[in-house]
RNA sequence: GGCGGCGUGGCCGAGCGGUUAGGCAGGGGCCUGCAAAGCCCCGUAGUCCGGUUCGACUCCGGACGCCGCCUCCA
């Protein structure tokens, strides 16, 4: 059975599906007015192994993650590179697609973008002046939040606390400082949609609300998202459901951040890397590697060190399936237990696998598992089992991919000068010319091969 | 101030009331003409102070330190 960390209910509990045997999620997406940080990558590639790893368990999955391409970050970013806001847009989910495809990310089911939600906004907005749920201000549309009985579901703490918390508020005609907008109204050169209660644009909060619930339905199953989109994000959504009358998600998930040093890695501390420039000198599985190497709930360190320490472990992976000889899986596609059919084992491996990412996806004890096991195949091949081992070694390669991580045993093109001194040394070598072997070996070494030597001889690959 | 989280060996990072986490780095060994790759062995950690217990890294209490949310943020 498969289980989740609730964030409303603060434990660990059955993911249940409205429909047996389908699992609706929905996962808040980027705002593109910039290029992805490596935040914004381990949101993705953690919701993205849930969602591979939900589909290779069996279930149905239905994934939707938005764009939000309107927003005050777009319209400045715009005044600022002096483009329109379409352009900043198309820009930027551009880049964000780019990054989706070089971190294997697979593409959502349904990828709604908020512009094309306005009118289903406004007539929710309607719906909810005409109620009194929302009023005006003079720069827009706000909600009252004392009109949900249990705002703070999602922070856990009563209204009252969270009202005291609150910042100082710059505007004063707001009712309480936790109201928030649904609607601001343009000032001069934004964009702005007709609305009967005034022209302008659609809050945040609101698009993801309209958009789940409008792929979704009611009820939908899993709602996830950073941390951070706990409070207010998701908490407003949420509040604007229950006003609407409608049953918003029943699970709720939640990733940890990126750390720098000590630091969350944010938009507004100004230390975020670009997951663009991370991917130019990184292999992108390294970084989906160092993620599943640690809880999705827990912060994880990305430094140089903890990527280079990732990319060695990397490297064993695939040493393994150039070994073995193992196919490529996953990557777009998916993986499902129901492809594959492990004994001895293999089968233990893929039991213990699953045990553990069942239980609220601890991929750094599966991933423990298959090093363990990988040093077993290793171990098999080299006391001459060879069936075994390929067992295993098949076993790791499949639920590897069911993660979403594809090893690579893929042989290099190797030119003819380099193929020319392959066959060299393997001359050198049965003559036991141990001195033209070495030579030949630096030569190989100076234009960029690695070198490793087996029974059957010289072979060579790219670092 | 309110709420939440964290503190594990050189580094990263899990599970578990008593039996090995795992990875990286380091040391020793096997294999190899020498390497590389691979395998085996090794360090025997748990912020501090109490408590519960036959026994705690694991439960309870306290102290200290750190991080986050309460404002846009994945």
């Amino acid at each position: 059975m498969l289980r989740l960390f609730d964030t409303v209910h603060g434990e660990v509990r059955a993911l249940r599906q409205r429909e047996e045997g389908r699992l609706t999620m929905y996962v808040c997406g980027p705002t593109v007015y910039d290029l992805p940080h490596l935040g914004h990558g381990r949101f993705t590639l953690v919701w993205d192994v849930a969602r591979r790893w939900f589909v290779y368990r069996g279930l149905q999955v239905r994934f939707v993650s938005n764009i939000t391409d309107i927003d005050d970050n777009i319209i400045a970013r715009a005044q600022r590179d002096g483009v329109p806001e379409a352009e900043v847009c198309a820009t930027y989910e551009d880049a964000w697609w780019r990054a989706m495809s070089a971190i294997g990310v697979a593409r959502p089911d349904d990828v709604p973008h908020a512009t094309a939600y306005v009118d289903e906004m406004v007539a929710l907005i309607s719906s909810f002046l005409e109620r009194g749920v929302a009023y005006p201000t003079s720069d827009g549309i706000y909600f009252d939040v004392s009109r949900v009985a249990d705002y703070g579901l999602l922070a856990g703490q009563p209204l009252d606390s969270l009202r005291a918390g609150a910042r100082v508020e710059a505007n004063d005609e707001k009712r309480s400082p936790l109201d928030f907008a649904l609607w601001k109204f343009n000032k001069v050169n934004e964009p702005f949609w007709p609305a009967a209660f005034g022209d302008g644009r659609p809050g945040w909060h609101t698009e993801c609300v309209v958009m789940s619930l409008g792929l979704l339905g009611d009820g939908f199953d899993l709602h996830c998202g950073g941390f951070d989109l706990k409070f207010p994000h998701h908490e407003n959504e949420r509040a604007q459901a229950v006003a609407w009358g409608r049953p918003f998600a029943q699970h709720w998930g939640h990733n940890g951040w990126v750390m720098v040093g000590e630091q969350k890695m944010s938009k507004s501390l100004g230390n975020f890397t670009s997951l663009t420039d991370m991917l130019e000198r990184t292999d992108a599985r390294a970084y989906r590697l160092l993620v599943l190497r640690s809880h999705y709930r827990s912060p994880i360190e990305v430094s140089p060190t903890t990527i280079a320490d990732a990319e060695r472990g990397l490297a064993r992976l695939d040493a393994l399936a150039r070994r073995f000889d193992l196919p490529a899986l996953a990557g777009d596609s998916f993986v499902t237990q129901a492809d594959h059919s492990f004994s001895g084992a293999a089968l233990e491996l893929a039991t213990s696998v699953s045990l553990a990412l069942d239980d609220d996806l601890n991929a750094p004890l599966a991933v423990a598992e298959l090093f363990e096991a990988l040093s077993r195949a290793n171990a098999l091949a080299d006391s001459g089992e060879e069936s075994e081992a390929r067992a295993v070694a098949e076993a790791i390669a499949v639920l590897f991919a069911a993660m979403g991580l594809v090893l690579d045993g893929a042989s290099d093109d190797i030119d003819a000068a380099a193929a020319a001194l392959v066959i060299a040394r393997d001359q050198a070598r049965s003559d036991k010319n141990w001195a033209e072997a070495d030579r030949v070996r630096d030569e190989l070494l100076t234009l960029g091969w690695v070198v490793e030597d087996s029974s059957s001889g010289t072979t060579i690959r790219r670092p």
